[in-house]
DNA sequence: TTTTTATGTAAGATTTCTTAACATCCCTTG
DNA sequence: CAAGGGATGTTAAGAAATCTTACATAAAAA
């Protein structure tokens, strides 16, 4: 419920984000020109990305490494967004079978980088995290 | 587990911390130049702070709001750091109290705020209650 | 009263971010 | 093969945010 408010808040700038999702700059931006991302904006006019949207951006990382070109990752991202639509055929429901363990894994993700909570100490670098993804 | 690594993570920089704590900069500024937060750096020398930082800084509010000066504030954030060592006297055991019920509300605060994850509310913790209570 | 504490504010330097443009490389497709 | 489009890198110029330092000040302490 208020999980919405604070995974949507703005928080971040596009160095940290750099870091987070490991792309760069110029991917992020060029994300954002096709609509794939649609950060908030500080009153300078600087972008601030939400925990949502880091998490788009790890998809999308994701599917682009699965060789999927924007227009199609657009495709998947907008079906994430209603998904209680139409009957689907076969290839749509793999489709979002291989999507959602993606969305799993990404949460997975999510959880070691960035679910607050306290106590105990293991060392995972940024380098790492790539190993949810290939 | 990673837990620590996540929350001690820098992320933030001063304006959104700013934000969130409705501290002003030179406050944020004052209480590290005297010790009370450490956040770090990034390459080009801008404060990034983590979690972790954004929670200390809500407790020196919490606690400069009840009119305890820095001195005391700090006193007050060491003896969180280092709990179990001598004996307390009544006193101290109050202050304790009082702090953690402090930290608890934080902590509650900092669930609605800024925690990520989405199902499934973590609550209190009984390892950190427990050890001034057996 | 004098000093200290905690904060505000201003100036000037530095860093980070923005948009825009152009370059490059790799696929397609005719 | 050549031409075109997609995705990304690089660079430039300017705007915004942040940094440190210094000075100002009200309230609290001494």
């Amino acid at each position: 419920m208020s999980d919405e408010i604070r995974r949507s808040m703005p928080l971040f700038p596009i160095s940290i984000v750099k870091s987070l999702t490991d792309l760069s700059a110029r991917q992020i931006r060029y994300y954002e020109e096709h609509d794939l991302v649609h950060p908030a904006r500080s009153e300078g006019n600087r972008r601030l990305f939400s925990f949502n949207d880091v998490d788009r951006l790890l998809e999308i990382k994701a599917l682009i490494e699965k060789g999927i070109n924007l227009a199609g990752i657009k495709q998947v991202l907008s079906m994430q967004e209603a998904p209680e639509n139409e009957p689907m055929n076969q290839e749509q429901v793999e489709e979002i079978h291989n999507d959602l363990s993606e969305k799993e894994l990404r949460r997975m993700l999510q959880q070691e980088l960035l679910t607050a909570g306290r106590h105990g100490k293991s060392s995972l670098r940024q380098g790492e995290l790539s190993r949810f993804f290939h």
